[in-house]
Parts: C-alpha cells; sequence; structure tokens
DNA sequence: AGTTAATTGGACAAAATTGTCCGATTTGAT
DNA sequence: ATCAAATCGGACAATTTTGTCCAATTAACT
C-alpha cells in the first residue's frame, strides 16, 4: 500500500486545492486538522510539495500554502506520490522480483500484472481536479 | 505493496511445494539460497508458516520443513499473507481512512475499489498449486 | 522598532520492520 | 555415548518510516 506520507500528501493537496480561492492561504494547522493528521510530520510533507513544486508556500504572518488553477488542473496523483516517495513507486514485482516481466515472470506476475498496470494507469491519468470535481458525483471525506 | 516477511513467505513456500517429493525435506540454508533471502530472518518465516500449520518441520539430523499434497492444493495465496501479517490485509482504503466505502468514500475509491476487490479476489482463489503448475505455460523465476 | 504569525531546516525521538546471534533442544548416525 | 545437523525461542541490532521539537527566518501589522 502507499506510504501514510504519501497519503497525507494527497489529502493535504485534496483539501487545498478543494478549498482554495484568491487570496486564500492554509497554515500547516489548517492542513492538520482538516486531514487529520500530525502536524510537525504534515509540515515536512508540505515542505516537500513546495519543492517538488506542486505548492507555493509564504512565509510570515499571514503566510501559508496555496496552489494554482493550473496546478489544481495538471497535477496528476501518480505525480504527487513521485514527488514524495521517488520514481520507485508502483512498477514493482508483487513478490519484490527485481527483473520480473512478461518474459520472466513471477509466479503471480499474471494475476498481479494487469492489476498494477491498470492503477499506474489510473494515478497517472487522473488529476486534483478530476478527484474533487469528481464528476459530479458523491460527496468526499478526508478523515476518518 | 507486500511486506518482505509476506513475499518471503510466498517465495518459501513456492520453492518447498514446487520440489516436494516423499520423503524429501529442506532445510532452512536450502530455502534461503534458493529464493535469495537472509537465513536467520527466514527462519523466522518458516516459523509462523509451521505455527499457521501450513508446513510441518521436524527438527535434528535430517530435519527440515516440508509441505503436504493436500497443503499445496489447499492453500490459498491470501492465508499465506495473513499468516504473516494478521487478518488487517488489503482491505484498506487507498488512502488509509478507515471507514471509507461505497456509501462513504475517498476520493480515490472509485478509482482503487475495483482493483483492490479483483486482487483479493486473485489472491483468494488461487493455490500454491496453481501457481507452481501454472496452467502449463511459462516457467517462472523465485530469484533476482 | 517590536510583536506576532507563519514557513524552513536541522537535529532528534519513537515505532515498525527487517535482520542477526546464540543457546537450548531434538534427532540421526557413528 | 558422543557428535553433527537441524529447528526453536529469545534477546538483540540495524534500518526505515513516522513523528516531534526548536531555533532561525520571513513578513505583516501596529
Amino acid at each position: 500500500m502507499l506510504s501514510k506520507a504519501s497519503q497525507y500528501a494527497i489529502k493535504s493537496l485534496l483539501f487545498i486545492s478543494a478549498n482554495q480561492q484568491v487570496g486564500v492561504r492554509f497554515s500547516v494547522k489548517d492542513v492538520a486538522i482538516a486531514i487529520d493528521s500530525p502536524p510537525a510530520f504534515t509540515s515536512k510533507i508540505l515542505q516537500q510539495l513546495v519543492a517538488a513544486k506542486i505548492i507555493t508556500s509564504v512565509k510570515g504572518s499571514g503566510g501559508g500554502f496555496e496552489i494554482s488553477t493550473s496546478k489544481i488542473v495538471s497535477t496528476k496523483v501518480i505525480s504527487i506520490i513521485k514527488a514524495i516517495e521517488g520514481d520507485h513507486f508502483s512498477s514493482g514485482c508483487f513478490l519484490g522480483l527485481p527483473d520480473c516481466s512478461e518474459k520472466n515472470p513471477c509466479p503471480v506476475h499474471k494475476l498481479y500484472a494487469p492489476l498494477r498496470e491498470k492503477l499506474n494507469q489510473g494515478l497517472y491519468n487522473v488529476t486534483l481536479d478530476d478527484l474533487i470535481n469528481n464528476k459530479g458525483k458523491q460527496p468526499f471525506n478526508l478523515k476518518g
């Protein structure tokens, strides 16, 4: 499964994106309360998202984090995960074999590979905007 | 993803099952070499599999681990994972939300839930025998 | 200028996972 | 009887992940 760090990253971005308005910024505290996460740890993750240029930050009083509309539209879920975990996500074999492939499959390859592939495609094709606007369907939750 | 411990467990069982013959036993060392894993850690995992009654062990000189034909046929991959990790596997939400469901979905639920469901079904329906006999298709590897 | 509210960066701490070591026990063989 | 080969159990160590704390910096406001 996804690391806690990536989960917090996605949730943070969903919260910030879903509530973004011009001139509005969110503090670490705002985010941590909204997504029910440990503030200091969340702070580190927001810093990583700034470093990855997904969000911007403003220091000082009245400062906080914000995201541009264009980033909401363009940021893919896979990019968020890779910003946190590096490039070594999800391409992995279920059994952890380093060169498992169609030609050289591990025993569960046939079962797992197609699902992994679908998930990768999903994470690649879905953006923050897709998630928060949810195609007009159900509302979603970010807490328990 | 799967824990290392579960990966070693599955690989160990695949090795033992694929090479099982009457009167043949495998030592920790045999298994660790075959699946390229740390011997002492592998030993602990084999102990867990004995406790879960998937394999049996014989102490002393000439001893080792073996698996019965009936266990090869009846042991589902999901049971192996649960023997190692406990019951809290795979039912989880992608974002880690404790009560994510159809009625109360997290933002990625629609994307992830069907895939998770398919994986669960796969792990539930596939046995050691299925994997090692591979429906006559390609051979498989357990090392790198 | 001073105060306050905020991010940033660094070091540190806790917890979980992964991995090691060794003595005790058991069994087979000489 | 002794020795060698094996599992078992417990304590321990290393690594990774998760989480905390605090001083430094920045910016707005009075």
